[in-house]
DNA sequence: ATGAAAGCGCTAACAG
DNA sequence: CTGTTAGCGCTTTCAT
């Protein structure tokens, strides 16, 4: 008799001897296949939970063929930035609900990190890849999308080849974050971007550009700046626009992490939100409410986003050969209280 | 010849050919095994380079014996907490740097959920697990520990079991940071604990206590309060104290997510920190600047611990027998403006 | 120092 | 509907 606390795992072939079957029989039925008689299924199913067996996802993965391995990877540029926390359980939720696993890897905006990562991943024999990567030009992640590896980026596209990709209207949000500066009374406005090379730090200032136009506001080169996207390079920056001669009176933050870095600036010379400087940042959070005062923000839905990833790479799974889709989602501009909705009367005054 | 860009995957009979050698020895090579003549071993290199081969990890883990397998499980109960980030990126440093992979997994507070990813992370042949339960008592893992499975806990321990452990020194943090807030003129503090059943919960609960009693003080059953460790009950548990007849006039919260609830709700009131309300919260983090006034927090070293729970794990896998370690890390109260310095002032007077 | 051969646990033809 | 057989890509005796 074998007792469920021995050490050696209880394989499939024990399953067949028990149930009297063969053991292609019992991975018939595990699979779900077709025609298996009702007898042999419970015979089988019954000594499945005699022995407690479950099934070794490693040797299964060795033998199927591309696709069916049950095996996702995902690669962010920085599991510290909220907004990618949420992409992760969009994603995890959806490969939770299918029985199927997801390596996660946090490249922390390393470039070389993402490339080891990148072999890695395909010796652990992924099916496919969700990623944000490092920036357009990711020679890695564009050779593997022109192999025709199962792909779908996030957050940000590659240049020079199609794929997979959910987005937000990066452009839009911006937009309507400026605009709102704008209409609360702000002429003067900075915008604190991320790494230039990716793709989103652009559109978002593109948005930003174009409020500015529509209002028939200049564009003043001095108020546009781009980073690193990190929390240092959010304190720098705002730092450098409050101390120009004449500094903006609203800052528009690239993302969650420059964000609570401008924050940190602001605070630390004692200057009053909004009336000092007004704020909104781009991706919301869900302590918004937690700063002082509330953070208006633009809501980014990155667990809707990882969701969505997560569907259409399952999609591509079955569907290999189908053309490469695109995904933009809305985002909402979260109108709380660091943009100074007084500023408005005394614009109108 | 094989072109790079081929889409069948080279393998090692492929380098075995190419170098002329068996199968045998360029496994050999790969795994740096004793005594290759040099010859041979420079031919099977070049073999490798040319064809640009990577050995596959699925293969390889099915084949090895326990603990060798190259991959680490890593279980979180909460991966939008950012301590348990931290400690994600000390695991994941670690493991990067040997050539191990991690599969990291959150189980959001759920025991269901807890116990699918265990079964999971089995199924998928890993080597050990780095773990912070869902409470003392979990079975699935404390069953596992029986078993004499590969694990460190980390953040709480189980009861019952010897396993090895990394943790901080929860009780003393908690009473540096209630004995901060007693310094600084505070009598009456509120104490917003997470789940009862984590132990961390209620060791926090203890210092908070001691503190209490070493200055004279009276403890009352109303001002402790324990809840789930979410940003909601940190809300609601907060708004409690302040419908108070008599409410505290400062709070000790119980972790970083409590404690954005506990500001959320008193921002929402109006309530200025710390002059209405002073607050220390369980766990620093890297925007605790960001906040407004900057939070005094009790720094927990996240990343310290992960690093330290992936090299117990490690120690162990190549020495199974060794008795349970336990690592207790200290804590750092960081002193910023939430607890109002000048309420010592007032005091004095 | 190297090769031959067995096999990790599973699935996928191919029979029947 | 079910069994037999052959591997997936690798490591590991056991020889030599």
């Amino acid at each position: 008799m074998r007792k469920k606390s021995e050490k050696s795992k209880v394989s499939l072939r024990d399953v067949a001897t028990r149930a009297g079957v063969s053991t292609a029989t019992v991975s018939r039925v595990l699979n779900k296949q077709n025609y298996i008689s009702h007898s042999v299924k419970t015979r089988v199913e019954k000594a499945i939970k005699e022995l407690d067996y479950s099934p070794n996802r490693v040797a299964r993965r060795l033998r199927v063929r591309d696709g069916e391995r049950r095996l996702l990877g995902l690669l962010v540029p920085d599991i510290q930035n909220p907004f990618y926390v949420d992409v992760i359980r969009g994603v995890e939720d959806m490969v939770f609900a299918r029985d199927y696993a997801v390596y996660i890897c946090n490249f922390a905006q390393n470039y070389e990190k993402e490339k080891t990562y990148l072999n890695k991943l395909q010796s652990e024999s992924i099916d496919g890849l969700i990623v944000a990567p490092y920036h357009e030009e990711d020679k890695m992640v564009i050779s593997l999308v022109r192999e025709k590896f199962p792909i779908v980026c996030v957050d940000r596209g590659l240049k020079g080849v199609d794929v997979d990709l959910v987005v937000v209207d990066n452009d839009k949000g911006a937009y309507n974050a400026v605009n709102h500066l704008i209409d609360v009374g702000h002429r003067r406005i900075g915008y604190v971007g991320g790494l230039y090379s990716i793709p989103t730090s652009r559109k978002r200032r593109d948005g930003y550009v174009k409020a500015l136009v529509d209002n028939g506001l200049d564009v003043e080169e001095d108020l546009i700046k781009f980073g690193d996207s990190k929390h240092e390079s959010g304190m720098r920056l705002t730092a450098e626009f409050l101390d120009m001669p004449r500094p903006p009176t609203a800052l528009f933050t690239g993302n969650n992490v420059i964000t609570l870095g401008a924050l940190e600036t602001i605070h630390s010379r004692g200057l009053a939100i909004p009336t000092d400087i007004a704020i909104v940042g781009f991706d919301d959070m869900f302590w918004a409410n937690s700063l002082n005062p509330p953070l208006t923000a633009v809501l980014q839905p990155g667990y809707e986003i990882g969701r969505q990833a997560a569907d259409m790479l399952f999609e591509r799974l079955e569907e290999p050969g189908r053309e490469p889709r695109k995904i933009v989602l809305n985002t909402r501009l979260m109108v709380r209280q660091s943009c100074g909705a007084g500023m408005l009367k005394e614009a109108e005054e």
